[in-house]
DNA sequence: CGGCTTGTGTACCGGTCGGTAAAGTGTTAT
DNA sequence: ATAACACTTTACCGACCGGTACACAAGCCG
């Protein structure tokens, strides 16, 4: 017997494409053992609640991601504006420059919202308010910074919407510049 | 035996919430029946290519909704900025000023997208397309127009998706109200 | 009346779904 | 050596999936 997956770590990459692709719903074990590689017995002995504790763990693998490498630095680092422009960098590396889906906002729009509601309102929560907090920062009243941020996240899954809608990653592309521009020149 | 529908269109726009609430994978006949208070044998008399055909029949009177409402509005009005004007407040009616989701772009997000691509697309580029069409005619370069047209789609979008996920339809309302903004005043 | 069309209800099909059970195979610690 | 642990394989479960077959009930038309 050879051990197939070092960490259970390992998998969640995986997974995490698997549901972007299919959804929640759509993406069955079958499908879930054959990208993976594991047997469902090696799937229940990482993830004895399932397909569920799959998704939340890929959840929680995403929030520590963006917590890391987005939310904080707009949090923190000094110098505002840089902060967001190297968070909208890697906002647009992260999503393939478009050819990838946010699996938050896709679980969010059919009734598998439900089942990962709280994940799902706090991983938009916390991203706004990190923004907002940047905006703030770099001079613009506490109004004007909640709005920016709420139009940059909209800007931002609608071009991905839009993307995927017209197969074409350069929708995606023109919508972060456009955010780009009204967050840092606007 | 009672005839329960007078015409196939009747149970369409039941059949529309039923997608639009569980995806088009989640939308099983059973609910389908339940919800249309059809069985499977008149399911499949109306709609003999099944789940499929349903959609794309779902799909054809939201174009003509869309072309009749928006489209054309926005193609054809002499007052170009009243026209704006009126599609978006069209355009918050329809969606239940964000209560409900956009089936076009839901269906966009996972791998249902392939079987309905080309309506997919021509959705959004019918509605780009008279957009900037009626953005031109208010004035704007062609480059501009084509800009904050495509822009205006993403905003709305994507402010459905934030609704959507955050619970809290007035988060679609306020992207409206931005675009309207931007799209008349900007 | 009798046939025809248009729906409808129901039983059924093979396949797939998510999930469980348990035996077995390696590795590691004692 | 052996026992404990970690992981995998395989077979299996009942429920549900989309779809089909078909008998049948009502309205219509001659």
């Amino acid at each position: 017997m050879v051990k197939t997956v070092a960490e259970r770590a390992d998998i969640l990459p995986v997974l995490g494409e698997v549901f972007r692709e299919h959804g929640f719903e759509g993406a069955s074990l079958a499908v879930i053992g054959e990208r993976t590689g594991l047997g469902k017995g090696s799937l229940y002995h990482f993830f004895p609640g399932g397909k569920e504790e799959m998704a939340e763990a890929v959840l929680t693998e995403i929030d520590a991601w963006f917590a890391t490498h987005i939310f904080r630095p707009l949090r923190e680092e000094k110098d505002a504006a840089r902060a967001i422009g190297r968070t909208l960098k890697a906002v647009e590396d992260y999503f393939r420059s478009g050819r990838r889906v946010c699996l938050v906002g896709a679980l969010a729009l059919n009734d598998s919202r439900d089942l990962f509601a709280r994940r799902i309102k706090s991983y938009f929560a916390d991203w706004n308010e990190a923004l907002t907090a940047a905006l703030t920062r770099a001079g613009h009243d506490r109004k004007t910074a909640r709005a920016l941020a709420e139009d940059a996240l909209a800007a931002i899954q609608g071009g991905l919407v839009m993307a995927r809608a017209m197969n074409d990653p350069a929708l995606f592309q023109r919508a972060l510049a456009r955010t780009r521009g009204r967050l840092l020149e606007g």
